[in-house]
DNA sequence: AAGTTGATTATCT
DNA sequence: GATAATCAACTTT
């Protein structure tokens, strides 16, 4: 068995110029690619969420907080935002356009290309735990702060077209309890019944996709 | 000095 | 499968 990647070609910066709700959708299915000295990882997004600061309690560029760690946040769309969080690194799609301090969220990957080599940076876990998680799949793909304010247009780390999903689900985002009435907006979005989605929360509304 | 989440392991169902 | 306890780093003020 061999992993072909002939169709992993980087989608154009024109994708990424779309609202930040409407983008987080249509990263659903697309692949996330990263190429390492090791070798290529990729896999479909499964699970995103959107951030649309500075009106977004939850969002760090809320309230107009722009630092050395927000500024990419309000420069093009389509760059990487990836912040670390503890011992995680988690990693962002900037949107919004210039100016406008909005990211989505990357929440979690199906794995399709260099799954040995996902496995072999996370030894302990196997399954969907390799990558069900934002904390997991940037470590499963090596994906670190050396990220930060990178174009995914081009290598060594870019979006790549994948497949339409059958089914989106809708529904509130995960860890941000203290941010007040942004906890119950519906910003999070997942591919219905994907084994790889990081947490079995009910939906608040399901889309069929034609 | 305070604020900020996710991963892992263990335990119990 | 679900839940609870525990552990770990960096950014901003």
């Amino acid at each position: 068995m061999k992993n072909n990647n002939i169709e992993l070609l980087p989608l154009s910066v024109e994708f990424f110029d779309q609202p930040t709700l409407s983008l987080a959708k249509s990263l659903l299915g697309c692949q996330l690619v990263k190429l390492t000295k090791e070798g290529l990882t990729a896999g479909y997004i499964v699970e995103t969420e959107a951030y649309i600061g500075p009106d977004d309690r939850a969002a760090h560029s809320f309230n107009h907080r722009r630092t050395a760690r927000t500024e990419v946040m309000y420069h093009r769309s389509g760059l990487a935002y990836t912040y670390q969080m503890h011992t995680h690194c988690l990693f962002n799609v900037v949107s919004g356009g210039e100016g406008k301090p909005e990211a989505v969220l990357i929440r979690a990957i199906h794995p399709s290309s260099g799954i040995e080599l996902m496995q072999s940076r996370r030894k302990s876990q196997q399954g969907v735990n390799l990558t069900n998680g934002p904390g997991k799949f940037t470590k499963a793909m090596q994906i670190t702060m050396e990220d930060y304010g990178h174009l995914l247009t081009s290598p060594p780390l870019y979006i790549a077209a994948g497949y339409k999903p059958a089914s989106i689900s809708i529904g509130k985002r995960i860890g941000i309890d203290n941010s007040g009435e942004a906890a119950e907006y519906p910003w999070r979005f997942w591919i219905t019944g994907d084994k790889f989605v990081s947490r079995h929360q009910e939906a608040d509304r399901v889309e069929i996709i034609e």
